[in-house]
DNA sequence: TCCATCCTTCCGGCTTCATCGAAATTGTGG
DNA sequence: CCACAATTTCGATGAAGCCGGAAGGATGGA
């Protein structure tokens, strides 16, 4: 992943609201959650919900499936996985830190 | 961790340039790095890079200290340790998600 | 065809952020 | 106490983000 990939991201979950929104996709797990459903357990104007879906839709964040007149929203692992690698990426690579409880230890 | 100082910290890593800097220091480790020494690595101007500075630590990612004439910057190690923590905390607790390959499986 | 439902886009107003040069400040060593 | 070097604050400007009501598709059923 590359740097303006994960500052992208890392924007994109850094508003309350939106990180609000995917923490719930993250808990609702595979089967996801339609649009209106997020909607309704959030409390937040269809119009804002869908301008931030669409942001964290954009970065690759969140993903969405058509089903029936319903959209349904699901978190994309695989794409927080790498943002989390990147974070912990090389880690100390310039400075031994191997038993400063850096992060890259406990990963 | 709070949602909100959560979003706080991802909102200051969201930036490119803070970013970079903050790499920078991940890469450095515990002997960390003078703020000139920064600037001169990244090729930020001082007072971009300050207020940028100001706001990794507002938010308590980075940790200045005073060593003579310079002042050294390093990455605080444990909040960004909760920081992934709380992103991947809850995982799919609103549904099985044991075999998809969620986030929390590989950590 | 017509309608009800679900969701998105348009629009407007307001707020906040990013950037950087110049000036001010702070701390050190002599 | 002074001079120097390192860093921060000030000020201005342009750009971008957040929000939510109203209007505009799209979808499936009667």
């Amino acid at each position: 992943m590359k740097l303006n990939d994960a500052a992208s991201r890392l924007e994109a979950l850094g508003n309350p609201t939106r990180l609000r929104i995917y923490r719930t996709l993250v808990r609702a797990g595979g089967p996801g959650l339609a649009v209106g459903k997020l909607q309704a357990r959030l409390s937040i104007p269809a119009s804002t919900l869908s301008h931030h879906l669409k942001t964290l839709m954009i970065v690759g964040l969140v993903s969405q499936e058509r089903e029936a007149t319903t959209l349904i929203c699901r978190a994309n692992y695989p794409v927080m996985q790498g943002l989390l690698e990147f974070l912990i990426a090389e880690c100390c690579i310039d400075a031994d830190c191997t038993s400063s409880g850096a992060v890259g230890t406990a990963a």
